[in-house]
Order: C-alpha cells, then sequence, then structure tokens
DNA sequence: TCTTTTCCTGATAACCGCTATCACTACCAA
DNA sequence: TTGGTAGTGATAGCGGTTATCAGGAAAAGA
C-alpha cells in the first residue's frame, strides 16, 4: 500500500537538502523512506528546537494516517546528527533538543527564566577554540558553547512584577 | 546513635568549605547532616569530575558504616548546585558528571574516545562572552563551554593501531 | 536535660528519555 | 515479479534520576 502525505511547499533548499539526505542514504545502502523525508519535512519547517517528542507529537498532528512511531523519530535523528544534517543540544537529564543543522554553524545563548533560545556566532571564539585545542595537543572535532541568562522580556517582566 | 566517620586531613580551605555550607543551610532552615559533610568531603578530595554513582560508591567504600543512600547522594548534589558549590557537566542520555566548584572558573576539553577530561580557562572567550550576552539583551548569569576532540594519548593510539 | 518540631534519611517504586528487540513490511535490484 | 535487505511500529527494557514514605536524627524550646 502507497500511503500519501501533505509536505509543505518545496524551496530550492529544501531539495538540495532532500537531495543530500538521499545521497547519504545511497552511499551507505540505506533506503529512502516516507518516514524520514516526514521527519527532515518537520525539521525544515520548524524554527524552533525541538525534542524527539514533540517532534513526533507534530508528525503524527500532520500525518495521522502515517502512524509514525516515535522509535523512527529516534533513529532518523541519530543518523541524520551522525552525518551533521541535525546538531542537538544537550539539557542533561531533560533530554535533547534537535534542530535542522544545515545553516551555518553556531552557539546558544538560552533564557533561564522562560527557556527562549537565541543564536548567535562569534568569529573570535571560534578562532580561540581552535587554537586552544592545539595548545593542549587535541585533535579538534566538534564544540559546544551555550550563555544562560535573563533575555531582555524576562527582564522586563521582573522588574514590573518588583515595582507591585 | 552516633556514627563516627574518618575524614581525610582538614586544610584551611576545606574548613572555609565547610563553614560556607553551613551558613547556606543554617540560612534557609536546612540541617547540617553527617551524610552532608561526607559528600562535601568526598567532592573535596577527589580531583576528578565524578558521576553520582562514582561518588556514591567511594562513600560506600570510605564509609561503609554510615549506609549512605543514592538518593541523598542526589539530594546533596543538587543542593549544592542549586547554590554554585558545585557544577555539573550533563553528558546527554548518560548523565552529568560533577566537580567542586568552589575553585577558579573554567571550561573543559572532553576527549570523545576515552572521556579524559582536561580543564583551561581563556581570558579573551570569557571577555566576548559577556560582550556577546550584553549585545544580545540579556543579563548573563553563567555559561558553559565544551570543546570535543581527540586526545593526544588517543591519537597515538590510533596511529599505532593503523600501523598494524 | 527532656521534649517537640522539623527536616533528613535509606529503601525502593516510579518516572522519563532513550535503545533494543522482533515480527512484519516496504524498498529496490535483478 | 520476486528475493533479499533494510526499515518500521509496538513495546519491553535500561540507566540515570526523582518521588514517596515510614522511621530517625538535628536543632529549638522548655
Amino acid at each position: 500500500m502507497k500511503t500519501t502525505t501533505d509536505f509543505t511547499e518545496r524551496t530550492v533548499e529544501y531539495e538540495k537538502l532532500l537531495n543530500d539526505f538521499k545521497a547519504l542514504l545511497k552511499s551507505t545502502g540505506q533506503k529512502f523512506t516516507i518516514q524520514r523525508e516526514v521527519i527532515l519535512d518537520e525539521l525544515y519547517n520548524s524554527d524552533e528546537h525541538l525534542t524527539p517528542e514533540e517532534l513526533y507529537k507534530r508528525i503524527q498532528e500532520k500525518h495521522p494516517t502515517l502512524k509514525t512511531g516515535i522509535a523512527t523519530v529516534y533513529r532518523t535523528l541519530s543518523l541524520l546528527e551522525d552525518s551533521d544534517m541535525v546538531t542537538s543540544l544537550s539539557f542533561g537529564a531533560q533530554g535533547k533538543k534537535y534542530e535542522l543543522g544545515a545553516k551555518e554553524h553556531h552557539d546558544h545563548m538560552i533564557c533561564t527564566r522562560c527557556g527562549e533560545i537565541t543564536e548567535f556566532v562569534d568569529e573570535q571564539i571560534e578562532e580561540r577554540q581552535h587554537k586552544i585545542a592545539e595548545e593542549l595537543g587535541f585533535k579538534m572535532e566538534d564544540h559546544s558553547m551555550q550563555i544562560y541568562g535573563i533575555c531582555r522580556k524576562c527582564q522586563e517582566k521582573e522588574h514590573e512584577e518588583n515595582k507591585q
């Protein structure tokens, strides 16, 4: 039985991404399936950072006939992460959040009040990291940097509450 | 019944730490217990980054009469972390590692092969982080940075294996 | 000191994010 | 079309962590 599902409008960027994914799968003898496409599609159309659970629920809502399992979501996320198509942010025992990593590398600024995540890149820091790794005799593979603080909105809210 | 346990030699630094802990507990109406002291003591005398499980086992060995429970270890670590006396490093689904945070702030370089953790501080990066937070309108509270790579030892080992 | 109150403890069940397993199914090359 | 391979959903299991609760220990009060 062929299952049909609706996908969001295709951009050139997305087509490229999809082709990369197909090429990756082919090169390792893996198969391109509807489930994998749906997961990539949903990641592409989400600006936020998603937990596997959130991603799973969205897919269930959008493509109810597909009955995609949570295991497949995890499997596909691992697959995509291994090939650097998505990146993850770790939140300790509270699990991970994923985002499409085809875009430019960046670090994260996380609001400790509302959880909002803002992305940024800083060339100076990137450079220093490479130098530090070299100095310590490491062959650098990756890095992750998070700055925690209170975002402007939450600062204002707090200020407001203190007045009362 | 009074339980007595051996503690390692007390340094002035440790006495200060202990007093801080006692003061913290008192200020919030919490109690100073032998278990809490043992946990702080063990953290102080461990150079490595410990998982709650490792910490638990060490305490069991050193103070077998106390029969400290794993739950108490977790509770005390959370308590200490909330008051910034220890800091944790997150390893995704593999849990967290803790270290006494009374010492100078630093970041971590982690070997993806053997798990070895090297600490470092870089003033340039510290400065940039503050500037970035400011630019994005955040009131910075904390940050965490990890560089991942292969340590010298593992690079050599890998090189060795490739020869054969 | 003894009493009372409050908080802490150990044991363990429950929880939660994630992974392994397995019978069944879809893909794809021949 | 068919045979082989890889992928799938359901779900059990796993490991780290947290909640629960009855009993016990610290601090405060008398």
